[in-house]
DNA sequence: CCCTGATTCGC
DNA sequence: GCGAATCAGG
């Protein structure tokens, strides 16, 4: 894999987006092990694992097979897992930044529907840029009834696992 | 079996 | 630095 700089703004954008490795890795052209290898070298913030590695019992010989004599120089004690971080399991993938669009009358209103502008003001809430910086929007599309997105862009969110191309983005 | 991410370590 | 192999959990 070649990583150049825009690789890398693809995964980090992706990564940011809460794809997983390995659909990141198909997006790209990559396998999984390559995206989970270099978002970690790119110290990107960790998705949460289901896997925990916690300090007790390693009789594993390691990740990979070889029989290398054990030198533990460095026990490195690991205070184990920390932020819950925000939970993926929403029935769709969503961009980063979400929200933030419209904020129009948030307060508590009798219908519980109204609180939430994306169900009235049926713009495409697909970000568009890197968040944070100046050139970074939403779509302006109209959204589909009862989705975020416009269909242009619920084409490309909602993609199922096994029905994934190359393309889409 | 499918999936998920994390880690190790030869290259 | 890269990523396959492997682990580990759902």
């Amino acid at each position: 894999m070649d990583w150049s700089a825009e690789a890398i703004e693809t995964l980090k954008a992706l990564w940011a987006e809460g794809h997983s490795t390995a659909e990141i890795g198909r997006r790209m052209g990559v396998s999984k092990n390559a995206i989970v290898g270099k978002a970690h070298r790119l110290a990107l913030p960790a998705r949460p694992s289901p896997i925990r590695r916690d300090g007790v019992s390693q009789p594993i010989t390691s990740g990979r097979a070889l029989f290398t004599p054990p030198a533990q120089p460095a026990p490195q004690a690991r205070p184990a897992a920390s932020e819950p971080v925000a939970p993926r399991a929403m029935a769709a993938p969503r961009p980063a930044a979400a929200p933030a669009r419209a904020p129009v009358a948030v307060a508590p209103q009798p219908s519980s529907l109204r609180a939430f502008p994306r169900v009235s003001s049926r713009t495409c809430c697909w970000p568009i840029g890197e968040p944070g910086t100046s050139g970074f929007h939403f779509c302006d599309g109209g959204a589909l009834t009862g989705k975020p997105y416009c269909a242009e862009h619920a084409a490309v969110a909602y993609v199922r696992a096994r029905d994934r191309r190359e393309d889409a983005a």
